[in-house]
DNA sequence: GGCGCGAATGGTAACGGTAACATCAAGGCG
DNA sequence: CGCCTTGATGTTACCGTTACCATTCGCGCC
């Protein structure tokens, strides 16, 4: 169309691709097959009860028949507000945020709203991801942990645009917040064990910022009791499987004694397991494992494992509501929410 | 609202949010401050190799100092390219899209795309998913599985994008394709049972549209040696352990005699295992269990999980790949891609 | 010395919607 | 009967960027 008179093909593979694309319908062609303003049918899609039902009928044919699809683009930028949430994880390949995405995704398509998936890979670049995000014009956004570049709370805060974060806690958010403590979560799992009797304990653990602070809060309360861990293996996130073999099969190198390992994630406690078993100890006669995260296959191990449920689905599902009360203008209840965990007590210790 | 030029204060916890969102700053202030014309900050930004050097290092100054964040809607607007990526799954709390979507993100992310995520929980309402997202005007969208409404097809064919789809075969994709043959899976299950002597097959199925295809090769298989399943508990998607364990207690129940136990999912098949070691049978001894999918614990439980692998890192990363080539206008070398499928033999069988 | 050329920069007009305000007809009411 | 209100629709401008087409200037070259 238009002026470029001389639009030559690109001489050698030109045919190939492109479909020419045809102009795609706009409003304007929608109003005037239907005989009516762009703004009618604006009204039409948008707020129907601002127009006459016989109108409606006719812009709503026209639509169908043109296969007018609107362009979201365009009216964000006039409305300035994009319907879009981005959510920042670390990864997703670690069923630990699976669900809280799931749950978030389905609350925010009920009110229009789309998931705009960020991942930051733990630490790598998060503010760059942000940086680059925010050009999109999220209407809100969702940051997994507390600990941010103080590049990253600036912009956020320039922004002007409802923030969450998640999974962990903090007296100070950006703005909102829906987590749990972490280093309570250590206390208890350290508790746990020393309840059972056991004093010569051995960890297992990832040394990403939440799984830290777990780690402090467990060896916190061992301290209490004038323990020091027998023999610690920690590892770079993620945690998986092999990891958690290969943590044991360190600690039991290290010649020291221990009765129970104590792992920063479920996997990894898994991993754990599996390598004890295949050296002939029996769990938890000659080993107790507890693990965190109630990962959806830890009720189903052999033996069941001893873990730490946090309710996920809860995370997700709450973050949703607090962003879009956030954007609707209500003032969202608690700006500070603690979902809490529990110690869940199976086979494995 | 509307014209109130009055902005009361919404009396009683009103002071609270709105922090009024001073206008802002855009390229025109940028290019105020700097001195010099919107476009040649844009240029500045986009392609800095047509500016000059002093220019460039001017107009970065303001740019830094005024916080100035590029609004994409805009510019996406003008230039019609989005520069994101539409990618719709079942849903993520399976671990088996995980990986994919991981490798794709990560992927897009480093040629500056940004990831969509829509969930169509199985097949509800896939079609309108998609009409909400074409308004979003992304450059590629990926499918999962390949049977969508007519109406989606042809919504997609008119969007005049490239669209992959992904975790089957068919000769007729809409555009492209990377998957791998379900029927093939089945019937290599199938093979792998029979290879080892079984002739009394249970099956604890799901019945979502892919693992139907999967249980058509097993059954085709199984009657080429003259052979029914002995019993067969078929569920509804998604796969999980506790519905494996529920599984087996139902084909118990049927009272038929069976010494080997195929699931359309590793999930699953954890399930079955562990009910069966549950109620005392050995594994394999008493029952052989397989899987499919190879997720991240099939190698590690006890004992480790015989099943069928998926590169489901290849299929992610190839779908990125072939999105992107499409979109920069190379012809991407083969329209469907058959990534394969590995029998996993492990201790289960 | 005139001309062509490339590098650097700018003015203007889109892109496709919708906010804001305007218009107009029909109906209620003192 | 004139005035105000309400409902339905239209006009215009603008959201913030970049494509497109100048324009300007310095320089090499015949």
């Amino acid at each position: 169309m238009a002026k470029s008179p001389s639009r030559k093909p690109r001489a050698v593979k030109g045919a190939a691709a492109r479909p020419a694309a045809a102009k795609p319908v706009t409003i304007r062609d929608v109003a005037k097959v239907a005989g009516v303003s762009a703004i009618t049918v604006s009204r039409a899609l948008a707020r129907p009860e601002l127009v006459s039902p016989e109108t409606l009928e006719r812009v709503r044919a026209v639509v169908t028949r043109t296969g007018y699809v609107p362009n979201v683009l365009a009216g964000s930028l006039r409305t300035r507000r994009s319907r879009i949430i981005a959510a920042i994880f670390p990864q997703v390949s670690n069923t630990l945020f699976v669900e809280a995405i799931q749950a978030l995704t389905e609350r925010l398509r009920e009110e229009g709203y789309q998931v705009l998936l960020g991942l930051s890979s733990y630490e790598r670049r998060e503010d760059e991801l942000i940086a680059g995000i925010l050009g999109r014009q999220p209407d809100g956004i969702l940051l997994t942990g507390v600990s941010h570049a103080p590049e990253t709370r600036r912009r956020l805060i320039a922004a002007h645009i409802p923030v969450v974060e998640t999974w962990d806690l903090t007296p100070s958010p950006i703005d909102m917040l829906v987590g749990f403590s972490h280093e309570k979560v250590g206390a208890a799992m350290a508790r746990h064990l020393l309840a059972r009797g056991h004093r010569d304990i051995g960890l297992v653990w990832n040394n990403d910022a939440r799984a830290e602070l777990r780690r402090r809060g467990f060896l916190e309360v061992l301290a209490g009791s004038g323990i020091e861990p027998a023999a610690t293996c920690l590892g770079p996130a993620p945690a998986t499987f092999p990891r958690g073999r290969e943590g044991l099969a360190q600690l039991l190198r290290s010649g020291k004694r221990f009765t129970a390992v104590a792992c920063s994630s479920d996997p990894l406690a898994q991993g754990v397991i599996a390598e004890a078993q295949d050296r002939g100890l029996r769990i938890p006669a000659d080993l107790a494992v507890i693990g965190f995260g109630d990962l959806d296959f830890a009720a189903h191990t052999t033996p069941a494992l001893t873990t730490v449920g946090i309710d996920k689905v809860a995370i997700g599902r709450l973050a949703a509501e607090m962003l879009l009360a956030r954007i609707a203008g209500r003032e969202a209840g608690e700006r500070i929410v603690d979902v809490g965990f529990t110690v869940i007590e199976r086979a494995s210790t």
